[in-house]
DNA sequence: AGACGATTCGTTCATATGCGTGTATCAACA
DNA sequence: TGTTGATACACGCATATGAACGAATCGTCT
């Protein structure tokens, strides 16, 4: 293999090839890339666009449940709302329970989903032709299930 | 559904749910966590496991080789080296061509792999008993095959 | 030898991610 | 009514991630 690294046996190259999390975190980074690649027009990043379907349709939701929601961090996902704060595509509000702190979508938010539809859908419907949808469809289940299986 | 947003339609809630980014992230973010979890005794987070193993794998090895080889941005790679560099578990030191810097594994990062390696197969093999062992393969190619169409 | 395009890298900026600690508020109970 | 455990949050620390810009080096061509 490598003649200045003798000492490597093949049970460490299984090991390094077959870890689920390097595995899944390798398919995040790329996937990410693509749709962002797709969708910088827009000026929304993927992340942001789940951040703003989010919270369009949990309407005004307190940090914790909407960090529940999507599996999150709940001081990542406030950060994560503070850059589209930062831009008025949500807003930030004390709630009845003044402990809380509610997230509602904007105007410039909504428009902002809006905008950035199309390129989402574009960027999807190619990776699904390219995947193939039923191979698609089925492993986007599994995703769904091992994170289920997986939190907590 | 929440009778303090009435505007959201049925459309939005399909795309949130079904967007491939979105479940690969909170797949990529679950599935850390539970590796992160099992391996916290080791010293060794999931992330680090792969890079100290592609670093003893490949030898000395510059950053960008190791980037591409783990579909990493390169900035990302050296700054991550940069943590177990300055923990001694990996040494940076130039390469024949000035313009380079490679990267190799030192006694203590072989120590380190040995230690967290038996953690790791821990955590792995949970995850395959919890998922059913021809599912967890099946996935483990299409994460595969899907970083591989979506690279570039 | 000198010029020039290509390669390799470092640095800075911005976002994404989770943990630990401390604070304000709430709800329920003595 | 005061205490107390639980809840919701902010802030600081550390890591993970990629883009943009610029500097150093290399190989090649004249």
């Amino acid at each position: 293999m490598n003649e200045n690294n003798p000492s490597i046996n093949p049970t460490q190259v299984r090991v390094a090839w077959h870890c689920t999390c390097f595995n899944v975190r390798r398919a995040s980074r790329t996937i990410t890339q693509f749709y962002d690649d797709i969708m910088a027009a827009s000026g929304i990043r993927a992340t942001q666009f789940t951040m703003l379907g989010a919270v369009a349709m949990m309407g005004p939701a307190s940090a914790t449940r909407l960090a529940e929601h999507l599996a999150l961090d709940r001081t990542t996902l406030t950060r994560n709302l503070k850059v589209l704060a930062d831009r008025g595509l949500v807003e930030i509000s004390p709630g009845n329970d003044r402990r809380e702190r509610v997230a509602s979508i904007t105007g410039a938010g909504k428009a902002a989903i809006e905008r950035a539809t199309p390129v989402w859908r574009e960027a999807q419907d190619r990776l699904v032709a390219a995947f193939g949808e039923d191979r698609w469809r089925r492993m986007i289940e599994d995703m769904s299930d091992l994170a289920a299986l997986t939190e907590e």
